[in-house]
RNA sequence: GUGAGAUUAGCUCAGUUGGUUAGAGCACUGGUUUGUGGUGCCGGGGGUCGCGGGUUCGAAUCCCGUAUCUCACCCCA
């Protein structure tokens, strides 16, 4: 028997109800926001990722699905979406075209990974990216987007905020923090020893308890941004409170891809063991620049579906559409012709079988239809269909054109 | 990538110190109450006990390997 690959999930049944309902309820909600639909690629060139995402981090780094194509080109499967939605909007000269572009997506993204309980190799996200905005207010709206998703999915949650400041309190802070981290650099992980010379921001993300006892008195980015930076930060937090969204700061939330600036959010949930992080997102202002477009302020967030399936309450199942049956085998071919007059506007279940009409009203309850409709002896002899709503537990005999 | 624990019917799980034809509930299916369901009664099918080796007269049970899942680390959605 050959099975699926580690990691890589089928979705079918109740997890694909619980799946679409969630796309289809995020859809709607950043519809509502003015968002449009884009599909992009599984498959991009390796550059992209490296050059977008960061080679210091480790989704590019240690988990991509990285190979090499018959027509000899270095490519890899999408890790994340940002980067594609980016190239797109590159290639397409948006950036060039000015003014603001709001795009969201849903797939697979790939990621090689030991697998545990949400933490997937091929898992899928639901994501948004806006261009062209600088305000603070874009910034916010995500997170509402994001809240106002959780709260239709009846999600609980908690918002996490930092600001990762801009290129220029960037740097200086940068410096600080390294020569924080030289001073006790001989008692540091080995990890954090590395992340100084690659990535020094990520060692305050680090979960090593001696560390962060190390780190307690470390500079924090958040008491050494720019004027604009913090005023920003602060208009963001305010917009929040009149919003009625409570979030806690969280000085040490560093994100994983090396392309987020100023506004960094992720939402969490304590429901779901350790992969707890449900939605993450944040402003990646340089990135259309990295990618080499036209510098374009850009904001965004993914959620992870598979991680919210666990979490989303479904709305109460009702009872739709028909099930029809024959009591007679000759009324066969009529229930045949009938169904799929009916389809044309219902949903429809047939039973290719005669059976008694206690077999066929289980079977109409089972399959959740609202009308049971039956034609037996006596319906055939007068063209005429017994009509039971299950749901209300009324019936009649009308006549088929009626039907 | 590191550590630990699991894997028996479609699902959830029993299986007593290794010992005859491996069980239950639910699900599926058939009959029945002679045309009224979701909550009757009686029956039936379905498992080479994850896979591959080994020990033994004999392995679901003990040992080794392997795959997958789960949990934690790590990372992140």
């Amino acid at each position: 028997m050959i099975n699926s690959l580690r990691g890589m999930n089928d979705i079918l049944s109740d997890d694909y109800e619980r799946f679409t309902y969630f796309i289809n309820t995020a859809t709607t909600i950043a519809q509502r926001y003015g968002f449009h639909f884009i599909e992009t690629p599984l498959l991009e060139e390796t550059a992209l990722f490296k050059r977008g995402v960061g080679e210091s981090s480790d989704i590019v780094g240690k988990e991509m699905y990285q190979f090499t194509d018959k027509g000899d080109n270095d490519v890899c499967l999408r890790p994340e979406g940002t980067a594609g939605v980016v190239r797109a909007f590159i290639q397409k000269k948006l950036d060039k075209a000015g003014g603001t572009h709001r795009f969201f997506y849903h797939g697979a993204m790939f990621r090689y990974e030991r697998p545990q309980k949400g933490r997937l190799r091929q898992f899928h996200q639901f994501g948004v990216e806006s261009f062209g905005v600088e305000s603070v207010y874009e910034d916010a709206s995500m997170i509402m987007m994001v809240h106002d998703i959780l709260k239709a999915c009846g999600i609980g949650h908690r918002l996490q905020l930092n600001s990762l400041g801009c290129s220029t309190c960037m740097s200086p802070y940068r410096q600080k923090l390294i020569n924080f981290v030289k001073d006790v650099e001989d008692k540091v992980c080995q990890d954090c020893a590395r992340r100084l010379q690659t990535n020094p921001i990520r060692v305050l993300d680090c979960k090593n308890t001696t560390c962060q006892s190390l780190y307690t008195d470390a500079p924090k980015l958040i008491n050494n941004l720019c004027s604009e930076c913090e005023d920003d930060f602060a208009n963001l937090k305010t917009i929040l409170d009149q919003n009625n969204i409570k979030y806690e700061i969280d000085t040490n939330l560093v994100r994983g891809l090396d392309y987020y600036s100023k506004t960094a959010f992720e939402f969490v949930s304590d429901n779901i063991g350790s992969q707890s992080a449900i939605a993450g997102g944040g402003r990646y202002d340089r990135l259309v620049e990295f990618l080499d477009g036209k510098a374009t302020p850009a904001v965004g967030f993914a959620m992870g579906i598979e991680r919210l399936m666990e979490l989303i309450v479904m709305p109460e199942k009702t009872r739709t559409g028909y099930y029809i049956g024959a009591m007679d085998e000759n009324a066969l071919s009529l229930i045949v012709k009938i169904t799929h007059k009916k389809r044309s506007t219902d949903k429809v279940s047939l039973d290719y079988k005669a059976k008694n009409l206690q077999k066929h009203l289980k079977a109409a309850d089972k399959v959740n239809a609202k009308f049971c409709a039956i034609i037996g002896s006596n319906e055939l002899k007068d063209a005429t269909i017994w009509v039971k709503d299950l749901e209300n537990k009324t019936e009649s005999t009308i006549k088929l054109e009626e039907f």
